[in-house]
DNA sequence: TCAAATTCATCTCCAAAAGTGATAGAAGAC
DNA sequence: GTCTTCTATCACTTTTGGAGATGAATTTGA
């Protein structure tokens, strides 16, 4: 029947439990098998590969080197198994195979940890991905099936197809190096001296050139990577908007310093909404329902 | 029969192999069976997992999510048994089912390592593993079994119970830090020169305390690791012989300096035997073998 | 558009695999 | 030396799972 090798989970069983228990008697009550049963099992696995996995010149069998080596190989597969088995049962109870998330640069990743902590411990056979991709990536992956859920941003407003819950909120401080010529005017600035001067916008790598949000003048550098566009910031290249946790530890020791500009309306306003989303034909499955709740939660506190 | 949850491996090699030829018939044929077989089997997988692997709506059945997530998965527990498959192969024409190597901190790794890259070539499947420990370490990993094969000095003279074949010949030059008093003599030096200061020796860790060879004098700092030793030489500790491969780039930069001794019949003579030594009652595997006479194959030119 | 080919599900039949229970012989335990 | 425990083996029975055939549904191609 079994015309590859004629291995099977089942032998790998008895074989390590047959190890675990002492003795093939031992394996037969732990199986709850009759001893001959579990002798059969392995004679026939000793057998098919051609091997002496005991060594029977003693009443008690004893494993041999190649059962020794051949026991630890059993056991990995069986691990996989119980690997395949456990994604079934999840998928079973409701559990989505695998739980794809896509994350935004500009979204703090510190209050989602806990939440992600917390989703393993309670589904540990749940295999989760976590990408971060450029401003919009996040958005983009949800749309393409590559991810089931997204944190991000959602400008200019909230799209139709998506279903949204606000998390939190976001504020954005417009900030430039402490060196930098906006820093010598010394006083509230306007429109007008923020378009005379290099502004780091982030943008989409991908990016199927929408309009970009909060994008004032022309002089524009664009950064798909949070970390590079932060570099440019610290060498005086230009202004930008960035969050708190990101740009406190420079404020502190005096290399960044905040912009204090009089109109907010040109640009969104400080303080951004940070959306959970999912694509409202696809709803979340167990894993990813739990996370949304439990991080909404922890958020309410 | 198979009370763990009926999960076979026959089952997801069909499971793959659907997955790989695009259709339950096309999997029949690549596997040699017909087709109510692999609709047979993998109706059993889907319910003794309570999942649906395959969506029928359409007549070309294809994977569902789960079912794509655990084909991946049974791809790795094949894997696993194809690895399986091969140590019991392996086992078959005499192979050990794995090489456990010993070596003596002096041995310098460089001669063996294209041997060991061919021997990785010709046996995939052995898996070697590989100890550095104290002076006297790889012997007596030999003696407790827990290498079958070590690369070792053996002093001071081979043990009746090992077999033991010469590989290489060691030159061991005694050296020092290029400030220390024992320069500055600036003339040949005898046995008294050397007693008045500081030899460091290396020793075994589980040390039995048995006799060190080459100790001249009391005055001695004992290690267990080369590269420890070797700091405290280069911070002018004391004095000690070193094997070049070890020495060589401290020599050209000055910061070590060849000591030049009188009477070499004070300690073991500058060129010793470099040893592959097994236990005499325990004969190598194939494997083992192998290296053996490749390393001295390679030596030999 | 219609016939031919292909695909999968299902049914019956059957052979082989694997478990049960009993027995015998060997090795330890007391 | 007896008693227990262990494994191997045998006959018997159950069950699994493949072969082959059939039918329905879909795709392909002229």
């Amino acid at each position: 029947m079994n015309l590859i090798g004629n291995l099977t989970l089942d032998q790998l069983r008895v074989l390590v439990t047959i190890s675990d228990a002492g003795s093939f008697s031992a394996a037969g009550r732990s199986l709850g098998r009759v001893q001959s049963a579990i002798s059969l099992a392995i004679k026939t696995l000793e057998e098919t590969q051609g091997i002496e996995l005991f060594d029977r010149t003693r009443q008690k069998p004893t494993l041999t080197p190649v059962g020794r080596v051949l026991v630890d190989q059993a056991r990995v597969i069986l691990a996989s198994a119980d690997r395949f088995r456990a994604i079934a049962a999840g998928t079973r109870m409701g559990l989505e195979p695998a739980l794809t998330l896509a994350i935004d640069p500009l979204v703090p990743t510190e209050p989602l940890i806990d939440s992600l902590r917390a989703l393993r411990d309670t589904f540990p056979d749940l295999s989760v991905s976590f990408s971060t991709e450029g401003v919009g990536g996040a958005e983009r992956r949800l749309r393409d099936h590559s991810a089931s859920l997204a944190f991000c941003l959602l400008l200019p407003s909230v799209p139709d197809d998506l279903m949204a819950y606000p998390l939190m909120n976001l504020d954005l401080m417009p900030v430039v190096a402490a060196d930098h010529p906006l820093v010598r005017l010394g006083r509230q600035l306007d429109r007008a001296d923020l378009e005379a001067h290099v502004q780091l916008v982030l943008s989409d790598a991908h990016g199927t050139e929408g309009p970009s949000y909060g994008v004032i003048g022309s002089r524009i550098w664009r950064f798909v990577d949070l970390g590079r566009r932060l570099d440019f910031l610290l060498a005086g290249f230009g202004w930008c908007k960035m969050p708190p946790f990101v740009v406190e530890p420079y404020l502190a020791d005096g290399r960044l310093v905040k912009l204090d500009i009089s109109d907010e309306g040109i640009s969104p306003t400080g303080t951004l909404p940070v959306y959970a989303a999912h694509v409202r034909g696809r709803p979340l499955g167990r894993g990813g329902s739990w996370l949304l709740d439990d991080l909404r939660q922890r958020l309410m506190k």
